[in-house]
DNA sequence: GGCCAGGTCAAAG
DNA sequence: CTTTGACATGGC
């Protein structure tokens, strides 16, 4: 719970990887926990996280996070992650520092297991390979995929994960095309009958 | 050595 | 409202 919020922070623009060995060290040192963390000095919780980079920025924001949930919820992230509703809950998530739309969908589909549709780099790339769509915003992007699929936690959770999947194996940033990817043809297709752009 | 990785925020234009 | 720069490490 309190660990996948603190990865979905660490995972900002940085491989997972790089993620693992952060929590691994946050782990070893006793700070994968709100009350923990939040009264970790920051030096010593850059130095954990160091591995994830961007390490001194994380640390301000995941410490200020942990102090302001002990603060408007001292029930626990357990109760309140349970009590809220998806889009409640991520509109709250979205007045911290450091949690932008994605990390927000994040935590709410992963830790809360609510129906909340994640967008990511992959995402958006196969789908503009894909003719789908192009230039959306965040949450045109959002829109696009709730619309079409059941608000199931297991389906977002799955869909999100073959997408990944694809995304690194197959649809890399910077190959023009999508390689060996099983899907490339239904996407050349796709662009073919759509033309350029779009 | 350069590019990339499951972003976010604040300051400019 | 859209664009741009800063933030930083590790793997290939």
């Amino acid at each position: 719970m309190f660990e996948i919020c603190a990865g979905a922070f660490l995972t900002q623009n940085t491989a997972w990887t790089n993620v693992e060995k952060a929590l691994a060290a946050l782990h070893g040192a006793g700070l994968l926990g709100p009350r923990e963390m939040a009264s970790c000095p920051l030096p010593r919780l850059e130095r954990a996280i160091r591995s994830s980079g961007y390490f001194r920025q994380k640390a301000r924001r995941l410490r200020e996070f942990c102090r302001r949930v002990l603060r408007d919820h001292p029930e626990g992230m357990e109760k309140w992650f349970a009590r809220a509703d998806a889009p409640g809950l991520r509109a709250e998530l979205l007045s911290y520092r450091g949690v932008g739309p994605e990390t927000a969908d994040s935590m709410v589909l992963y830790a809360a297991g609510k129906p909340s549709f994640v967008i990511d780099a992959y995402t958006r790339r196969i789908g503009g390979r894909a003719g789908l769509a192009r230039g959306l915003s965040y949450d045109g992007w959002k829109a696009l995929f709730e619309a079409a699929l059941p608000p199931d936690v297991k389906v977002y959770n799955e869909y999100h994960a073959l997408l990944v999947k694809l995304g690194k194996d197959f649809c890399k940033k910077g190959s023009p095309s999508c390689g060996r990817c099983p899907l490339g043809r239904i996407c050349g297709k796709l662009i073919e009958s759509r033309g350029p752009g779009r």
